[in-house]
RNA sequence: GGGCGUAUAGCUCAGUUGGCUAGAGCGCAGCUCUGAUAAAGCUGAGGUCCUUGGUUCGAAUCCAAGUACGCCCA
């Protein structure tokens, strides 16, 4: 016979875990899964790569359990699944990492690692980016696995010495993805959709890169620049100016256009011989008011924001002040007024026209120019004959004159602007950040040097053109790795046009987006309707290459679609490139000839965008380009799911984007389950800094894995998760440990019986309602858990199971089948023997089934269970179970309605014992009751346990309500409805009956609700009632003397029993019972009812003296008592 | 400026297709049990379900507008 093992309250669930971890793998029980599953229906789960550059944190532990969740409990519904597991490899991340390692802070630290050397220099960094992903891949990897999550994981170090391409995880960087890119890449080319394009962009001059949106937002920081009022001399208007405003200096070299906004109203002020054009509104503007770089305040309803300003620097004085100023005593005139809209197409002569960057059509330079001229974003003319008025509606009045300084080349609404109306652009930094040739003295200068600012307003003053320089303070961009302020500089990107955005939208159209409330289907939409042209190319080393390969002299450029099309079509460098994976720098080295005009192609340098890798796996890791049949049986995923903050734009754009390329016009993926962020138990944003970030290790070692995962499991995903030591003890409490003491009972009470799991199963028609009634339960529990499961809600199964195992399990079927558990079966009769069968039979099903049914959440705790119970013929692992289905023959409606009820009458009635404070052990008379249908019966079904529950003689139903209701005014709520008639409404509702009143109820003419009135139930003198909603309960509370004796007795019994753990006895022990007392009402009691606690604390002697073995005086209501008392052997 | 979402007890959050007096945990107050015992349980106080309007016999729930907050885009 089975032996269970026994089990200590005392756990340490993480010791558990790590025990588990290791008998998995000596068993194999993964791959015995995988084996039993082969052959089954297919489910398809898509994992969206982590990046391998850091170790796994506890926001990621959120996400792969639900990838663990949901791959376990197909493959326990006998699914075959592919358990591959995704590492994201390239980017910058990684090589910012690697610089930090290094000690490196520029392109040209790198370009310089091995010196002297710029190829072997990055040879060493591509290898050194290589080295970190593998480094934290691996680490990932053990992480993974101590959470709990089965996949096909790479453990030996052999596995970790294959190529990237042969591991049993995906790796971006692999061959077979980075070849399949290329295939999209060229695809896209085929449709023409591949262009090279220029953009202005926030640039890091220091670090030569190209610095993100979500970079510039983390280095913003409030500093001091000179701005400038400048004067725009009009053509054909002599002595007439506009006067345009900047605070950036260096961008005036560069000035095409100056945009005004048609909508307002500006101002044309004589100053002496000249007249300047400015915004009416921005002319008596007190410019330190709101305003500025948020561009928030609006109107008169928000409240103006005081300007963020630095100590030391003068306020900014108006513009009238300036004038005022400039006037002197002479004065100046406003002559008159216009609408912007008047203004437009004026011409200007620039500032700085006489560079030769100003003169060249198309702009400058000339490479800027040959991609102008291409995309017809300009007509062949120069900046400098370009200058005119523009409209911009976002030109306001709050800062500046009204009139903006527009240079395309150095700003990104000024380059949108530039393309829009035509306006060719000047670039005037290279990618140090320095004056490019072409700019006059200014050439070789860098642009964040204050003497440029200093040089640019000498060149204005000698040409009359200055009008006043100010000191501003503004929030400005600073590079977040070297702190360095960022430049504008348009640079040449290449660019995929989306035209093709309504065929992803039809894709979108075919995917479920979970969860429902965060509408995930319409933010995909909406980022699809939006997104500008996708830019893939970044000036970096380690990541894709880009499969670009351009004409040296005509700049036509291929897409070459494979590594082996590169190889058939390479003129020189391949053999340098044979043996190498397709990174930088040795397919730089490989050369085409352009088969129109003869001439070498070579490869542009860039890297590609990482989302290109990761868009690509639903393709690259099923077997597209080598078995398109298992690639038809896998793609595409019944199931994705990651964090949803950022990836609307990021993987799941990218998947869905590059699928719709390649694929057959369906979706990748059938359901994505989005989830919200990881923060502390505050709901603070996790931070290093902050000391409030958990390592994932530090949480599977304090609170383990199944803990995290069931606060991950049991979390709405649509909202961010507050994660932390805290929950962790709470759900601990509320759940492990609820589970864990029934278990504990469970096991520990079987091994001192002996139940023997073997034992002819007592027919279920045969166990008492308290058996038939928790497997009922657990019937719609199990479909609870199906259902949650099948519609990926864990937090569905999980809250169903808390309230299971706590309110139904632990707090009812446990507690009120203790006595079955405790009888010694020696002296049971055959009846009572089946009685105590049935209830370990029905304990030990129902503990089994939940070890199932929560297997897939908590594999830890359900295995342990599972092991020590193992239910015969049944697998050795929970985890190579089926899945429990709902058996419709232990389903009884009626019977769990019955014990709602009774569980509803217990709770009434310890709040009528409540109000009068009488305490659980002093028993009372009677009960009755009122109430509905299912309260009836559950009187005459369960008279015999409202009576144990409650400690009353009796219990008895009533066929109509014996509480008389009264009713008054709440007059929190209801005084203000009725101001001066509350006398009167008070008046009419004592006319009213209280236990019919109808809500709403009008009350002296107002009409007020059910809130405005309390209702309160009265019993009769010497009872207790309270009521709830139909259900009346009142309680005699009259307690005669000799209830009372017998409540004296139950006294003297809980004393006895604590004596007893007192004096180190244990459970079987009997006694020989010593007591003493003057209390005259005490002994009494003892006397009356010597049977009652002989028999309660297990005496078989009583003792006329005191006893040597334990002695002790407590006092029962007042009156002490000497207890004495010793073991009894033989 | 546009899109998406959120708003329920002091805190953190549930609340299925509209349905009777809106729930839980923690915290707080008052108790109980002492054979799951370094555990467990009961009762209570605490709510303008953001505001206003609408639909409905009936709204925390559906609709509209507004307010506040979050994310995204421009």
């Amino acid at each position: 016979m089975a032996r269970f093992e026994k089990v200590d309250t005392q756990v340490d669930f993480p010791a558990q875990e790590r025990e588990l971890l290791r008998w998995w793998d000596e068993r194999q029980i993964f791959a015995k899964l995988r084996m039993q599953n082969a052959g089954g229906k297919r489910w398809s789960f898509l994992d969206g790569p982590i990046t391998a550059n850091n170790p796994m944190g506890v926001h990621h532990a959120w996400g792969r359990t639900y990838k663990d969740i949901f791959n376990r409990f197909h493959a326990m519904l006998g699914h075959e699944l592919r358990y591959q597991n995704g590492f994201d490899c390239q980017g910058l991340w990684v090589e910012v990492e690697v610089e930090k390692e290094l000690g490196l802070k520029t392109k040209r630290d790198i370009e310089q690692l091995v010196p002297g050397d710029r190829t072997a220099s990055i040879a060493k960094f591509v290898q050194l980016c290589k080295d970190r992903v593998n480094k934290f891949a691996r680490v990932q990897t053990e992480q993974s696995i101590r959470l709990g999550y089965w996949m096909d994981w790479d453990r030996t170090d052999a596995d970790w010495a294959k190529d990237p391409g042969d591991r049993k995880s995906y790796f971006t960087m692999s061959a077979e993805n980075n070849d399949t890119i290329w295939t999209f890449l060229k695809k896209c080319h085929e449709r023409g959709l591949i262009y090279r394009g220029y953009d202005a962009m926030p640039w890091c001059g220091r670090c030569g890169v190209g610095i993100s949106e979500q970079e510039k937002a983390e280095g913003y920081k409030l500093i001091e620049h000179r701005a400038v009022f400048v004067k725009f001399p009009l053509m054909g208007r002599p002595g007439e100016n506009l006067l345009a405003w900047t605070t950036t200096p260096w961008t005036l070299t560069s000035n095409v256009g100056a945009a005004v906004n048609p909508e307002l109203t500006y101002l044309r002020v004589r100053l002496r011989d000249e007249v300047y054009y400015v915004a009416k509104d921005a002319f008596k503007f007190n410019r330190m008011e709101g305003g500025s770089d948020d561009a928030d305040s609006e109107g008169a309803t928000s409240a103006r924001k005081k300007r963020d300003w630095l100590e030391g620097v003068p306020h900014l004085k108006t513009i009238e002040q300036l004038f005022k100023e400039k006037a002197g005593k002479d004065g100046f005139a406003i002559e008159g007024e216009l609408k912007g809209q008047e203004m437009l197409g004026w011409a200007y002569a620039g500032p700085f026209d006489d560079f030769e960057a100003q003169q060249q059509p198309y702009g400058y330079p000339a490479e800027t120019a040959s991609v102008v001229r291409d995309r017809q974003w300009a007509p062949a003319v120069s900046a400098a004959s370009a200058h005119r008025v523009i409209p911009w509606t976002d030109v306001g009045s709050t800062e500046g004159t009204g009139i903006v300084h527009i240079a395309p080349g150095c700003g990104q609404e000024d380059f949108a602007l530039g393309k829009e109306h035509g306006l060719p652009p000047v670039a005037p930094l290279d990618e140090a950040g320095d004056f490019q040739p072409g700019f006059g003295n200014l050439s070789g200068r860098n642009a964040v040097d204050p003497t440029v600012a200093d040089a640019v307003f000498e060149r204005l003053k000698s040409t009359d053109r200055l009008f006043a320089i100010e000191r501003y303070v503004h929030k400005y961009p600073h590079c977040w790795r070297c702190k360095t302020e960022l430049l504008y500089r348009l640079v040449d990107e290449w660019f995929i046009d989306m035209r093709w955005r309504d065929e992803i939208a039809r894709v979108v159209e075919q995917v479920t987006f979970l969860p429902a409330s965060i509408n995930g289907k319409a933010r995909e939409l909406d980022w699809l309707r939006n997104m500008g042209d996708w830019m893939i190319s970044k000036k970096r080393y380690w990541g894709l290459a880009l499969p670009i390969w351009v004409d040296d002299v005509t700049g036509e450029f291929e897409v070459i679609g494979s590594r082996a099309e590169l190889a058939s079509r390479a003129v020189e460098g391949w053999p340098e490139m044979e043996g190498q994976s397709a990174h930088r720098p040795f397919v730089d080295g490989v050369k085409i000839r352009n088969p129109k005009t003869g001439n070498l192609m070579s490869r542009i340098t860039d890297v590609g965008n990482p989302w290109l890798d990761a868009g690509i796996v639903g393709f690259s890791t099923m077997k597209w380009n080598t078995d398109r049949e298992y690639w038809r049986q896998w793609y595409p995923a019944d199931f994705i799911t990651e964090s949803f903050p950022g990836q609307f734009r990021n993987w799941f754009y990218s998947l869905l984007a590059m699928s719709t390329m390649l694929g057959e016009g369906e979706a990748p993926f059938r359901v994505l389950l989005g989830h919200g962020l990881v923060r502390d138990e505050h709901g603070k944003e996790m931070h290093k800094s902050h000391g409030n970030s958990i390592p994932f290790e530090e949480a599977a070692d304090k609170m383990g894995a199944d803990v995290c995962r069931w606060l991950y499991a049991r979390h709405n995903p649509a909202s961010n998760l507050n994660f932390g030591y805290g929950p962790a003890d709470e759900v601990r409490a509320r759940f492990f440990l609820k589970l864990w003491n029934t278990y504990a009972f469970f096991v520990n009470y079987a091994r001192l019986d002996g139940f023997d799991v073997a034992a002819p199963t007592v027919p279920v028609a045969d166990r008492n309602d308290l058996d038939r009634w928790i497997l009922s339960d657990l019937q719609s529990l199990i479909s609870r858990c199906r259902e949650s499961l099948s519609a990926f809600d864990s937090m569905g199964l999980c809250l169903a199971v808390e309230s299971f195992v706590d309110d139904h399990l632990s707090n009812w079927y446990v507690r009120r089948s203790r006595k079955r558990f405790w009888a010694k079966t020696a002296e049971l009769d055959a009846k009572g023997r089946d009685e105590k069968l049935a209830a370990y039979q029905t304990l030990y099903h129902v503990l089994h089934t939940l070890a199932k049914l929560v297997a897939p959440i908590t594999p830890f705790l359900s295995e342990t269970i599972w092991q020590n119970l193992l239910p015969p013929g049944e697998p050795e692992s929970v985890h190579l179970t089926q899945y429990p289905e709902v058996d419709p023959s232990l389903v009884d409606e009626v019977l769990s309605e019955d014990v709602d009820s009774l569980l509803k009458l217990v709770t009434l009635g310890s709040a009528a014992r409540n109000a009068v404070k009488i305490k659980v052990r002093q028993p009372l008379a009677c009960l009755e009751v009122n109430g509905g249908d299912a309260e009836r019966r559950a009187v005459a079904r369960f008279a015999g346990q409202i009576m144990e529950e409650l400690n009353i003689k009796d219990v008895v139903w009533r066929d109509s309500p014996m509480l008389t209701a009264t009713a008054r005014l709440n007059k929190k709520s209801a005084a203000p409805k009725l101001g001066p008639n509350l006398k009167k409404a008070e008046a009419e509702l004592a006319g009213l009956d209280a236990s019919t009143i109808k809500f709403p109820v009008e009350l002296a003419g107002v009409p007020l609700d059910f809130a405005d009135v309390i209702i309160e139930y009265g019993a009769a003198q010497g009872w207790s009632g309270v009521a709830d909603r139909g259900t009346h309960v009142a309680l005699d509370v009259r307690i005669t003397d000799s209830l009372k004796s017998e409540g004296l007795a139950r006294e003297v019994i809980r004393h006895v029993q604590e004596a007893r753990k007192s004096g180190g006895l244990e459970l079987e022990d009997k006694i020989s019972l010593y007591f003493s007392t003057n209390s005259d009402v005490l002994s009494r009691s003892i006397a009356d009812h010597r049977e009652a606690i002989a028999g309660e604390v297990q005496a078989v002697r009583w003792s006329p003296v005191p006893e040597i073995g334990y002695q002790t005086t407590a006092k029962v209501e007042g009156h002490e008592l000497e207890i004495g008392l010793s073991k009894v052997t033989g």
